[in-house]
DNA sequence: GTGAAAGCGCTAACAA
DNA sequence: TTGTTAGCGCTTTCAC
């Protein structure tokens, strides 16, 4: 049989009130008879149930991480600074994979509701309007971790995608590059686009006319994506000369792709990523890419939320970390 | 407000028990009665409390999943099996990353049983005793994915690391090569030491001394690990012509390292690596590895443990899945 | 086919 | 400092 608190409040000849007072630390226990009640507690083995303890606080110390795919690298990083951090603060995280499919993100969104989590963590391409209502409806704190909001209402934690890409395509297109590449996923996602627009941006003040044969939409940010994208380039018969990737895989896919048919990287081809997760390190030549702090967006997002939850008072809801520019062997 | 079962039994003038069994989908309501109640769920958007019903039933539909390291890909992608499975028969899991430490390991599993988790996933190194005596303790079912159980006491999914790489290792041979480096994490490591003894049932049955210089133990599978590795073997002045490595990442790392350091892959190092996670592709050369159905591990460890909840028959508690050996541009 | 009622193990007033 | 006592929202006999 299980042992409850009622089981270690008769035998230590007190009441459940007090037991239930030792456990959760709360000082008004005098200490000779906390230690009676510990030493029961030891002897007995007991454990207290969480589930219990949900229900009666209506806090079960839980959250929820919608994230699109866990076996992603990106992602994975966020994850791991998101549970260090749940950790750090005594919550445990319910992970959940969503694919960034809306329906399945609403079908989880509501599983995680029901299972009373305090709060959530989402990450995926962008919140649907479906979804913002769906969070509304529940008011259930959520913050997003490497997503921007594009109505501006939820918390969140990024780095300035706009700017960043900005940054680095300016940087090319003063090293003489004017026919440079944008290979990415689906630019209505929020952060593509933020992107998108940083290459916009830069083209314009540049004074170079924008080629959308150099604008290659993929259907999803991995390996392969990044090799259709070099063959998607070469149909555009383009010839360019640089290339900035939304995506360190999508980099390296294209990359290899254009080492395999001869290209000389980086002295015929450079090329920008934009998430420095660690793959970066692995390719051959090794990626310049943006630096987000992918342990660290997770980990303030987690931060963020604890205060949320403890109802701490929160300088500003939107979080912008500084990303730098790490250069490696696929620039000059 | 919460709206409870109560307030839709109210509004549907039936009783809690009959809300409670069309929520569960027992058979045993006129359908008139259904359509009422499910109406007013509908209009009141109802959505049952899982912790009120987990504590009322006992179980919580929530398994544990005990992981070294998520932002590892090895894990990440046997996690991502494991969850794809969890969700399919209805289970949410609590991810936990133990570093693999015992110490946390164990502060995990015990929070993880607080929380009243119908079963648990484990990934790590390996059972320590401690671990085995807690776990037989709490009587939970557990299941061990991608790790074996020396003791041979508990249900696990793997596939066979002593045979996988008996036959890498016998086929490298058979190409002439004499000195081959095995490079791993700490062979105490289940996992590790089945294919050590892999490597030495190899060179044994070909009559080739063991070379002491020619094994590196290293502390951890990743890639600043791998190119330790090759620092480790040039400063054996051993002159390895072939690799074998327990991880990618020490791979590409020992690889990366050997290749600045003038080496040409494969003509005058082959290597094979051992679990084909992605970024076996990443790489140049990609790398011939044993091929661990890695997803495959994952759905299957949870698929067995859903067997369990369900004390559905099991027809054996050791899976052993198969390999197969993916030759790439390591290996000539 | 449906309802009444007793818990599940704990927290949180409130009283003492 | 400690105890009493309602619940928390649901499942699950057991009756009818």
């Amino acid at each position: 049989m299980t042992i409850t608190i009622y089981d270690v409040a008769r035998e230590a000849n007190v009441s459940m009130a007090t037991v239930s007072r030792v456990v959760n630390g709360n000082p008004n226990v005098k200490p000779v008879t906390r230690k009676k009640v510990l030493d029961v507690i030891e002897r007995l083995g007991y454990r207290p149930n969480a589930v219990a303890r949900g229900l009666a606080s209506k806090k079960t110390t839980t959250v929820g991480v919608i994230i699109p795919d866990i076996s992603n690298v990106f992602y994975a990083e966020l994850a791991r600074g998101i549970e260090d951090i749940a950790t750090m603060y005594k919550y445990n995280i319910i992970l959940s994979n969503s694919d960034n499919n809306e329906e399945k993100e609403l079908v989880v969104l509501n599983t995680l509701l029901g299972k009373q989590v305090d709060g959530i963590v989402y990450m995926g391409n962008k919140i649907t309007d479906k979804l913002q209502d769906e969070l509304k409806r529940a008011n259930t704190p959520v913050v997003l971790a490497g997503v921007l909001d594009a109505t501006e209402k939820l918390p969140n934690v990024n780095i300035d995608y706009k700017q960043s890409t900005y940054a680095v395509v300016t940087e090319l297109i003063g090293k003489g590059h004017t026919k440079i590449a944008f290979l990415s996923d689906g630019i209505e996602n929020t952060n593509t686009r933020a992107k998108y627009e940083g290459y916009l941006m830069a083209l314009s003040e540049a004074k170079i006319e924008l080629n959308s044969a150099l604008i290659v939409e993929l259907e999803g940010n991995n390996y392969h994506q990044g090799t259709i994208g070099w063959s998607r380039l070469t149909e555009n018969k383009v010839e360019a000369t640089a290339i900035f990737a939304s995506d360190d895989e999508i980099a390296i896919g294209a990359l290899n792709a254009a080492q395999d048919a001869g290209v000389k990287v980086p002295d015929e081809l450079e090329a920008v990523a934009s998430n420095n997760t660690k793959i970066t390190l692995m390719a051959r030549p090794q990626l310049t890419t943006v630096v987000q702090p992918l342990y660290d967006i997770g980990a303030v997002a987690m931060r963020l939320l604890t205060k949320l939850l403890n109802k701490e008072e929160i300088t500003s809801p939107h979080v912008t970390l500084p990303y730098s520019i790490q250069k490696r062997g696929t620039t000059k």
